[in-house]
DNA sequence: AAGTTGACTTTCG
DNA sequence: TCGAAAGCCAACT
């Protein structure tokens, strides 16, 4: 399993989410391109171990999703920050479009 | 060295 | 617009 990449790696990804403005977001593959590398999964599994001290929030899916099992709790987030919201049926998800961040 | 796993992405139907 | 399958990257066993 999984576990703690190096801090290198780890670093890397704090650093970049840490740099995203109030009320825009990026997606997983954006933060791993930023990085030069498109292991968006090793992102997300960076942030499930030390996400804790970033705005994991502003780190979404492609989809405009946040990370599964987290979306009530980034919802809280974004509605506090204003980032733009599309509000769906029986759920919501963040507008991309205007929300992305590109490094 | 080969196989497994994961807060993913993209393509196809 | 949505669901399933395949693809990819980094790390672990």
């Amino acid at each position: 399993m999984a576990r703690r990449p190096p801090e290198d790696f780890v670093e890397a990804v704090l650093d970049i989410v840490a740099a995203i403005p109030p009320g825009a977001v990026m997606t997983y593959g954006d933060v791993a391109a930023t990085m030069g590398s498109r292991a968006a999964r090793a992102v997300g599994n960076v942030m499930a171990l030390s996400g804790s001290d970033v705005p994991w929030w502003r780190v979404i899916r492609s989809s405009g999703l946040p990370p599964i099992g987290h979306e009530d709790r980034a919802l809280a987030h974004y509605r506090a920050e204003g980032t733009p919201l599309r509000e769906s049926a029986d759920g919501y998800r963040v507008d991309l479009r205007r929300a992305r961040h590109l490094a």
